[in-house]
RNA sequence: GGGCCUGUAGCUCAGUCGGUCAGAGCGCACGCCUGAUAAGCGUGAGGUCGGUGGUUCGAACCCACUCAGGCCCA
């Protein structure tokens, strides 16, 4: 007879190839079907809530792979959570407003102009929608699970509802102000524009050098000394209201051609040549700080010229004294909002100057350049004339040069409610720790915040104006307006006249004939999804603010964790998080950001076509997320390699579990042998090892216990040595039913452990796995620990038996180098161990199992073993060919073989088992 | 320029309060097996712990500086 038809192989249809690229759609769309994310919210019910607040992604584009890492690490958590007996709803959100749509659109060759503000807002929300369409269908390719059908998205009505009225509550708490600000503006398009609107071109300008003669030298400068300033925009002298210098920088007061003049130190010789002076000798140096609140006079207007302190001056050019103009000037403004200056801009909308520049008014701005000059020359101020090309901001769509210019803005007074961020900051549990730092620096040294955006797709910021040009909001026009909202949408502001947008009868001492105009400006959409905590979490019934949890890159510290936190303090006094997650960015595998110039850029899209979303998942899980992770096509493939002996190991499991049915086949733990309640201390120890690093968010933790658990506790140990009795016992034996007794919970425990982060695999693992069970592992509960006594002095004994073991091996593996044995089962063992070992082994049966040789004996301890016995770590072994003939069966060699007269090539054990099992 | 962070074997990561080897898995090399087979098993070779200088009896772990990289600002 053919012996091998009596042995039972492993056996099972669950695939070695995953293919998931294939198999992974077909597993989600089941997951659809049968409404997987509703059940697990249903099975929770009346639980604990964890909630994991989504911030939006903006809905413009495809995924990338930091989209993938973000979704990915919420649904590790999510999954987590509810297969940890909390209701874990997730609601994802998408960020839909703001200038990249209305962008993407010109781009698609929308020309604003030829239609109403309405009508073009209405192409940006259908084309939002289709993007949000496009990122759902992926990131649920990506095995996300959560409430797709009914996400969170910040152009829906209700939500600019409620975000106008999250508006109007720090309105009446009195953070919100208008104030000029200096931003960038097109004259030939008459607009704002923001800094991805600008690029930058060769421009040929006026460079001039000027003197402004000190008037109140402060006991440092002479009163007949002057500063010399440089500066390429002539048009923005006579805004002109300070000269700002660096306070460390050394500066000189220069003798030059029988005039004193006061630069930096280090630019002096580079002027002295500019300026053509025939001499120039320092009277004396000092520090910048020292000129603080010198005050100059104007070069042509009764008024004085400041000095004050900005870290900005450099000296790279010009004079190291910076001609300060705060209505023209990015760094002027905050400068000379510091220094209490006006912000003085005599540019009107359409670039001309107005009459606040006298001698010029009228003129537009460019043209203000030559007559500004002869006026500088005419006052003796005028040093040097030249003309120089230079990079200039331009207007992206029209080519020509933009200015900045000072214009009424919206801003909330961070300043008010400052210490109560602060303490907020303090209340919330950050991972990484520095979080908190971070945060905190953050809020500690910000500016207030400006919110209004001179934009057309956004939320109207729900203001009206009385005619005098007082602004209206109160509790009545904001309910008003948040419920037209509500109803129609926020396209309802720019459809209808300010007196339709009113209250009914609404009137105001400041609109005597009862004119109102509203606010054409919109929010900063960082107010739109810093509001979801109002608009989400306070909306929804599943959900509620606090949040559990919010989890972002590290760039959402000076995004969404701040402008949420700020809106929700301002609000409520409180965080609308408990904590906080940060994850870092994924770079190459060089640790380089990717882009497409440099040709290093993983798409997600394409790796789920080639590997599989659950490699991509996988790979997340390997990598330490709070860093910036590493990922090429060279770190993918090492993941899909650990994939491979995930799922193989699973697929042993499952092949030999064939035939066992654990309600019937079980065997109790204290009824097993040492190895196996062994493996099920270890068992414990890998699921409590685990759930910890799940509980801390520690997915990397998890990865490596469960990638060494499979391969070296199980495959190389456990499953190796299980493969005898497995295969050659008979199928009910005890010893048989005891190891697949542990195969079935190692099992069960891995795979429910691994489904939050490879659900897919998981789920089609599980649909193989014997048994009474449920329809889907993440409709299960996590696995517990099944603590037993005795079970950790029995993992101290066996970890000592795993050095032997490790002896023993080594012993083997010369002995196959030199030819005398190739597989172990050809080899018997003779052990001298120490004393201390000694007396373990000798406790332990089946040694020769346990290092799979035919034969192996304890002769002695270490002091008696002989002179040539090779000594390993802690035991001598000798190891020889294992006497007798090798069982046709079972392939141990051993004499017993032929000991039975009708089973002549088996050995004793075998014989006995076909004759009784396999008659 | 500022705030925060990262830099340990080819790769992904461990290295608790500074003091026994600087470890794991993968990959690689070599070998075994052919009854997990586009599998499985074994052994082995790989590291100036980014660099420099300090503190200390002693540092991958502490300090300073520096290089490289990342995020956010300016």
């Amino acid at each position: 007879m053919d012996y091998k038809d009596t042995l039972l192989m492993p056996k099972t249809d669950f695939p070695m190839r995953a293919n998931l690229p294939n198999k992974e759609p077909a597993i989600q769309a089941d997951w659809e079907e049968n409404r997987v994310y509703e059940k697990s919210l249903e099975r929770r019910k009346g639980r604990p809530k964890f909630i994991l607040h989504d911030g939006p992604p903006y809905a413009n584009g495809d995924i990338h792979i930091g989209h993938a890492e973000n979704k990915v690490l919420k649904d590790f958590i999510v999954r987590y959570k509810s297969m940890a007996g909390f209701y874990a709803p997730y609601v994802p959100g998408w960020d839909t407003h703001g200038l990249p749509i209305e962008q993407a659109l010109v781009k698609k060759g929308v020309d604003r102009k030829k239609m109403s503000v309405a009508e073009f807002r209405e192409l940006c929300k259908q084309y939002a929608l289709e993007q949000i369409d496009r990122q759902r269908a992926q990131f649920k390719r990506l095995g996300v699970r959560g409430d797709w059908d009914h996400p969170y998205v910040t152009l829906d009505k209700k939500y600019e509802a409620a975000q106008i009225r999250l508006f109007g509550e720090m309105v009446k708490r009195g953070y919100i102000y208008k104030d000029k600000k200096t931003i960038y503006w097109s004259p030939s398009s008459e607009s704002a524009l923001a800094e991805a609107e600008i690029e930058y071109k060769d421009k040929r300008s006026p460079s001039i050098y000027v003197a402004f003669q000190v008037k109140d030298g402060k006991g440092v400068l002479p009163s007949d000394s002057a500063i010399v300033i440089w500066t390429t925009t002539p048009w923005t002298i006579p805004a002109n209201l300070a000269i700002s210098v660096h306070p460390d920088y050394e500066y000189a007061l220069v003798h030059a051609d029988g005039k004193k003049y006061v630069v930096a130190k280090e630019l002096l010789p580079a002027l002295k040549e500019k300026l053509s002076w025939q001499t120039a000798s320092i009277e004396k140096t000092f520090k910048g700080a020292a000129l603080e609140h010198v005050v100059c006079a104007h070069p042509f207007y009764e008024r004085d010229s400041l000095v004050i302190l900005g870290e900005h001056v450099t000296l790279d050019a010009g004079t190291g004294c910076v001609h300060t103009a705060p209505g023209h000037g990015e760094d002027d403004f905050y400068v000379g909002k510091k220094y209490g200056l006006d912000i003085l801009c005599p540019v009107d909308e359409k670039g001309y100057m107005t009459e606040e520049a006298p001698g010029f008014e009228g003129l537009f701005y460019d043209d203000a350049n030559k007559p500004v000059t002869e006026k500088l020359k005419e006052v003796g101020a005028l040093l040097k004339l030249e003309f120089i090309t230079h990079s200039y901001p331009h207007d992206w769509r029209t080519k020509k040069p933009v200015i900045f210019r000072a214009t009424e803005q919206w801003f909330a007074s961070i300043k008010d409610f400052r210490d109560d961020l602060l303490r907020a900051i303090t209340e919330v549990k950050w991972k990484p720790a520095w979080g908190e730092t971070r945060l905190h620096n953050m809020v500690r040294d910000r500016e207030d915040w400006c919110i209004s955006r001179q934009r057309r797709w956004g939320v109207p910021i729900p203001v009206f104006y009385a005619e005098d040009g007082t602004p209206i909001v109160t509790d009545e026009t904001i309910e008003h307006v948040a419920n037209l909202v509500a109803e129609h949408g926020s396209n309802v502001w720019f459809e209808r006249e300010a007196k339709e947008l009113l209250p009914d009868g609404f009137t105001s001492e400041h609109s005597p004939n009862g004119i109102f105009t509203k606010e054409t400006d919109i929010m900063d959409v960082w107010f739109d999804s810093g509001s979801s905590h109002a608009a989400v979490l306070e909306q929804r019934d599943d959900l509620e603010r606090p949040a559990d949890l919010y989890l972002e890159g590290s760039d959402q510290y000076r995004g969404w964790f701040n402008s949420s936190l700020t809106t929700a303090v301002a609000t409520t006094g409180r965080a609308p998080y408990k904590s906080v997650l940060s994850h870092g960015f994924v770079l190459d595998g060089e640790g380089r950001k990717m882009s497409k110039s440099l040709g290093n850029v993983i798409d997600p899209l394409k790796v789920m076509k080639t590997l599989g979303a659950d490699i991509i998942r996988l790979w997340i899980a390997s990598v330490d997320y709070t860093a910036d992770a590493p990922v090429s096509d060279e770190i993918l493939g090492q993941v899909a390699e650990v994939y491979r002996k995930i799922r193989n190991t699973i697929r042993f499991m499952l092949g030999n579990l064939h035939g066992f049915d654990p309600a019937v086949h079980s065997v109790a733990i204290d009824e097993m042998p040492e190895l196996d309640r062994y493996m099920m201390a270890k068992l414990n120890a890998l699921i409590e090892k685990v759930r910890k690093a799940y509980d801390e968010y520690e997915f990397l933790t998890i990865y490596n216990a469960i990638h060494n658990y499979c391969t070296t506790d199980m495959s190389a140990f456990y499953l190796d040595i299980a493969k005898d009795t497995l295969y050659t016992d008979f199928e009910d034996s005890p010893a048989r039913r005891s190891i697949q007794t542990v195969m079935y919970k190692t099992l069960v425990a891995l795979l429910k452990l691994l489904t939050p982060i490879i659900p897919h695999t998981a789920e089609e693992a599980w649909r193989y796995v014997p048994g009474e069970k449920a329809d889907y592992v993440q409709l299960t509960d996590m696995p517990e620990p099944e603590p037993f006594d005795g079970a950790d002095a029995l993992v101290k004994k066996w970890d000592q038996v795993m050095v032997v073991r490790d002896d023993v091996l080594k012993a083997l593996e010369e002995a196959r180098n030199e030819k005398l044995i190739g597989k172990s089962l050809e080899a018997a063992v003779t052990l001298y161990p120490t004393a201390a070992h000694c007396a373990v082994l000798e406790t332990i049966p089946d040694l020769d199992k346990l290092f799979i040789v035919s034969k192996a004996e304890i002769a002695g301890t270490l002091d008696d073993a002989p002179a040539n016995a090779p000594r390993y770590r802690e035991t001598a072994v000798i190891v020889g060919r294992a006497e007798g003939e090798k069982c046709e069966r079972c392939w141990v060699v051993t004499p017993t073989v032929g000991s039975d007269a009708d089973h002549p090539a088996l050995c004793a054990r075998c014989a006995d088992i076909v004759k009784k099992h396999y008659a």
